[in-house]
DNA sequence: TAGATAATTAAGCGAATGTCTAAATTAATT
DNA sequence: AATTAATTTAGACATTCGCTTAATTATCTA
């Protein structure tokens, strides 16, 4: 759990996560987004993969990274546990089966 | 948008959001939950507050801390920007007007 | 007004964090 | 087999973080 608020604490990470909302990519794609260095990034990846926000798999020579679900459901569940508190946002009007 | 994450990354912060649930309290009393000094509490509701997670409503000599809603709102969208790339658990049947 | 209570602010210290460069590892290419 | 490319690991350094004790501000009550 510390290690999932941890990652999402950093701005860098946030922005990995956002980028790889685009689709998997490997890390040195990764790493051209930002002003940067590589071993930098690759330690960011480091931790988002040990919160299991995203996935790393290996592609020859190259390393795929993804978002992970169970990472972001894990923080999502969190977050509904002070739903009794006060209600988020929310349609008006919603069906679901 | 940092100072909510950074506010949450806290283990004793958390305890304070989650104890705050069951209702408003004083700084004193929320203290008395942690073995932890009195000023370091104090710096924790500090942050949260800077982060709009709680709010300070001054009462005579007591300062009564409750929830936010508005940094809760706030982090609960920037979850909302990954929902595009893959759907959180949802009830099975569900009505809202 | 003096004294007690609630809470914060200030100062200081060790641990954790984020960054870099340099070296090591792993895989593809020639 | 040697070379190049992709990525990580290691080591070092400055900054930030969380905690403590001591001092300060504000409020209540006798």
């Amino acid at each position: 759990m510390d290690a999932k608020f941890k990652a999402i604490n950093d701005p860098t990470r946030r922005e990995i996560l956002q980028f790889l909302v685009n689709g998997p990519q490997n890390a040195g794609k990764i790493a051209s987004q930002f002003d940067m260095s590589k071993p930098s990034i690759s330690h960011h990846l480091d931790l988002l993969k040990q919160a299991n926000l995203i996935q790393a798999v290996k592609k020859g020579q190259f390393i795929e990274y993804k978002l992970d679900k169970t990472g972001f459901e894990t923080i999502h569940a969190w977050f509904q546990s002070f739903s009794k508190y006060f209600e988020f946002p929310k349609p008006k009007i919603r069906i679901e089966i």
